[in-house]
DNA sequence: CTACTATTCAAACGAACGTTTGAACGAAGC
DNA sequence: GCTTCGTTCAAACGTTCGTTTGAATAGTAG
């Protein structure tokens, strides 16, 4: 019956079950039994080879997103590199970021769209230990792309930029996440989107990742590039709010 | 020690703590027990005045959403009117859906940021039962706001803008749930913007609703009105595609 | 063959969940 | 006063949850 499940196996099919069943029914949606069972695993694999149901979903998240860090890190690496010392366009770091995080969606041994969907919906749960755990695997690259922000827009206050960065993260993460309400909400009455996604159930998710990230970037772009909100009615932060007349225009 | 409790003040009372308890621990993890105990009412008092756990978080929407799209269909009325038949103005149709969404977390009576924060969080939840009620109460306001957008942008491809509705209801639907991993992700070593929280915790949570309006709105209309994607890798849909050359500088 | 380690298994554990029940309570109508 | 109806209450129901346990089962080295 057991075909030849090495020791690793099993965990890998346990991983891979539960991403999947994580990002259809939730942290507290999907059981233990309920993953356990669709692995064909005994129920008390989990814990054995990971401990617990918490670890098994940070287990899974690790996976994935060791190779997006790292990417991420040596695409920043590379550009910066190649600019020798010189601010990066936006549109450079925006890509670097978001067009690595998109490339997952195209490939499915780095988790597919199956992966995508999950960590866009997984980064609004509100249990502690994943906010925690969040925070701390993504610590090091935000920062990094934030100086990297800051370098690339001097003319824009700081905290301007870490609130767009905010948004950014939003839009990307709804939009990777919504095979729920939202395709439902803006789907609804219209062929296109519809005619559009069934095209695309043909192909892999990989269309559908690609034609996403085709769609996201310009719409980043053009919200970190918008102008800057009047600086009236912000008066506790007497930071750096000068000059922002004409980089309504240009930033 | 039970003061004046009117019929309708037990009601009242665990809608208004089952909106606070959904926000902070999500659906799952708000259980009846804690609901009705923090409310200080009797355990069955939430089957018996709602029916279910199911039923009670649609009756917190309920009471919110009805002021919400009545004042969102209100607005896009008067604008059509005021405007005589003439497209409206995309930074107009922006402002009379999210402006009248981010005045909610103005006012404390119609929810304040409890509300907004529980809205953002709750449309990602997976659960079925939300998707199709979400969908339900969105179809009409959705789908006259799409209208709008569509006689606002006539150049642009209807699954564009659909495409950037969906972007844009994203980016705010994480801004503002965003106490959550996103805050603590981009607050991170940068004093700015926990300066700017710690602060207007003096306030009320009207100012970081006003402060989240006039940040949120210019990177809407900014990501609304980016360049088009090249029309190229889009083989599958041969809509309406042509002229957006020029609508690049101009949309 | 034996001993040992790693893994799998069926079964059970205690806790927490949403919901139901039937009695008790209190104000209003006749 | 008595009944009626809407509401509250303590208690329990049955289910499902994540986790633990101890025996059974390989696979490997001595």
């Amino acid at each position: 019956m057991s075909d030849q499940k090495s020791n690793h196996d099993t965990r890998e099919r346990i991983l891979d079950v539960a991403e999947r069943m994580f990002m259809t029914y939730g942290f507290d949606g999907a059981s233990m039994r309920a993953i356990t069972t669709a692995a064909e695993v005994n129920l008390a694999a989990v814990n054995y080879h990971f401990g617990s149901k918490e670890a098994l979903l940070c287990a899974v998240f690790r996976r994935r997103l060791g190779w997006l860090n790292r990417e991420r890190l040596h695409a920043l690496d590379a550009l910066e590199a190649q600019a020798g010392g010189a601010p990066l366009k936006p549109s450079q770091i925006l890509e670097a970021f978001f067009g690595t995080l998109l490339r997952i969606g195209e490939d499915e041994s780095l988790g597919g769209m199956t992966f995508l969907r999950l960590l866009g919906r997984t980064l609004t749960e509100p249990a502690d230990f994943i906010r925690t755990f969040f925070a701390n695997e993504y610590a090091e690259v935000i920062e990094r792309y934030k100086l990297a922000l800051f370098r690339a827009l001097p003319d824009v206050p700081k905290a301007e930029i870490v609130w767009r960065l905010h948004f950014m993260l939003g839009a990307m993460s709804y939009a990777i996440a919504g095979t729920d309400v939202l395709q439902v909400v803006t789907g609804c009455e219209l062929g296109d989107l519809a005619g559009e996604r069934a095209a695309a159930s043909g192909d892999d998710d990989a269309a559908l990742a690609r034609r996403l990230a085709q769609r996201l970037m310009p719409f980043l772009l053009g919200g970190l590039r918008a102008p800057l909100p009047l600086a009236a009615a912000l008066p506790t932060s007497a930071q750096e709010s000068p000059a922002e007349g004409d980089s309504s225009t240009e930033i």
